[in-house]
RNA sequence: GUGGGUAUAGCGUAGUUGGUUAACGCGUCAGAUUGUGGCUCUGAAGAUCGUGGGUUCGAGUCCCACUACUCACCCCA
């Protein structure tokens, strides 16, 4: 269908994009807060980036991508998630020759993935997300987990939990992924056909099945925050103690595995609860490799993605009401003959900052305040024979239909007083 | 990708065991005497009943396919 939007894509439209832009505004100040700046990058890549850099065994890259082959023949792909892109461009505009850490967020950066569209679910979704560059300490993660809490919590978003986990290293995860198997392997037989797929691609998945058989099986698996090496135990109670002394709720939950295989150490997820179950609305960690695999220095790195439709969604659901602006502070109306004169009132009104307009549909003047009623604007301002003969103009309150002539010359100074008073 | 539900004007719905011009509410537009809104009243416009096929003398109503929406699984924001 032509009229149709893609499958899985959802308009803005203007009626309820002062939505996006209040979370916007509020994204936008708490990244300042902390010294994140704007980053934009492009909504497509080179389809290598997400395969070395996201993993090409995670069902991401395997099966979700937006890839296509552009007139030059080079395999590009919509971007699936955002850390990739910041990275790249990181690396690419040589930011770390910079003081470290380099702080950066994006806003609203459309994110394509292939999937069955459902409650919560897009094929194009938008992210709010904040990288760091180039600081290994944990005050970082804690710092990024708290920016976000704080900011969904600002917004009024209840039952928020805080999960975090560490996967450790390159150091210590093989030998747990080992001991996991180790556990598993016995126990293959009971366990669900997508738990054995997991077990040869991502062991850890088993651990997060939902199914009771495979449930009871792991109960008394091995756990990750045993197998933490050194470095990675140390920094992962720096991060609690962060949190800790920050106040925040947050428990440890060893069965969060991102699907997103540059993850090292720290990795977090923002759940709240809903009549529909649990959301995830903002989930990061650290990825302290991915800027060597893709070539650049071995450095540091943390990040998070949250979802803006999750948020909004959360929003509705507690029904928290987003102050909608009024689309006109004036409207104004006139008589047939004083078109003209109406005309030149607007626009000397926008010219001194007033959201104003007039009817462009040859309406009645009755016609006219009903549409002004209609779209909520406060005041009005009538040109009559009457007004455009003595040069005056009739503004009106239209809640309390107070009304008052003066010049038109003095229309904006009478505005501004009536709206203070 | 797998399974369930849904599909009638812009929105929300009705449509009886298949039977002639598909109904209602909201919304939109226009009127209710000459320069004024939110209430009320009146009227108008607006639907090839998701698309395509089939059964039938006849289908919005039954059957099949496709598509979209929606929910669950998987995965994720």
């Amino acid at each position: 269908m032509l009229t149709q939007a893609p499958r899985g894509t959802k308009d803005v439209l203007p009626t309820e994009s002062y939505r996006w832009q209040f979370l916007e505004k509020k994204m936008r100040g708490a990244a300042a807060l902390a010294g994140y700046r704007e980053v934009r990058t492009p909504v497509f890549e080179h389809t290598e980036l997400f395969a070395r850099g996201v993993g090409d065994t995670t069902d991401i890259v395997q099966k979700e991508m937006y890839t296509f082959q552009d007139k030059g023949n080079r395999s590009i792909t919509l971007k699936p998630e955002g850390t990739a892109g910041a990275a790249r461009c990181f690396l690419e505009s040589n930011l770390y020759a910079d003081a470290l850490p380099c702080k950066m967020y994006y806003l609203s950066s459309p994110i394509f993935r292939y999937e069955a569209p459902q409650s919560g679910r897009l094929r194009e979704h938008h992210q709010f997300g904040m990288e760091c560059f180039g600081a290994q300490d944990a005050t970082v993660d804690a710092e990024l987990i708290l920016l976000a809490f704080h900011l969904l919590d600002d917004l009024g978003v209840k039952n928020l939990s805080v999960n975090i986990n560490s996967i450790g290293c390159p150091e210590c995860r093989p030998k747990y992924h080992a001991a996991l198997k180790d556990y598993l392997v016995p126990r293959l037989s009971g366990l669900c056909e997508d738990c054995r797929n997991r077990y040869e691609r991502n062991p850890l998945r088993v651990l997060d099945c939902k199914k009771p058989n495979c449930q009871a099986l792991v109960k008394d698996a091995p756990s990750m925050l045993d197998y933490l090496c050194e470095d990675c135990r140390a920094h992962f109670e720096q991060l609690q103690d962060c949190l800790q002394a920050s106040g925040i709720p947050f428990r440890i939950d060893s069965r969060i595995v991102r699907g997103l295989d540059y993850y090292t150490k720290t990795v977090f997820e923002l759940i709240t609860s809903t009549k529909d179950g649990n959301l995830t609305v903002c989930g990061g960690g650290r990825y302290d490799h991915l800027v060597s695999q893709l070539g650049g220095p071995d450095l540091p790195a943390v990040g998070f993605g949250m979802g803006i439709e999750r948020v909004l969604m959360l929003l509705d659901g507690e029904g928290i009401v987003i102050p909608r602006p009024d689309q006109y502070e004036v409207f104004v109306t006139y008589m047939g003959g004083c078109r003209m004169d109406a005309f030149r009132l607007v626009q000397s009104l926008r010219a001194q900052g007033f959201r104003a307009d007039m009817d462009h549909c040859s309406r009645s003047l009755k016609a006219q305040f009903k549409y002004a009623n209609k779209t909520g604007a406060p005041f009005s301002a009538t040109i009559g024979e009457e007004e455009a003969q003595a040069g005056t103009v009739k503004i009106k309150n239209m809640a309390t239909k107070a009304e008052k002539t003066v010049p038109q010359a003095e229309a904006a100074e009478t505005l501004r007083a009536m709206m203070e008073s």
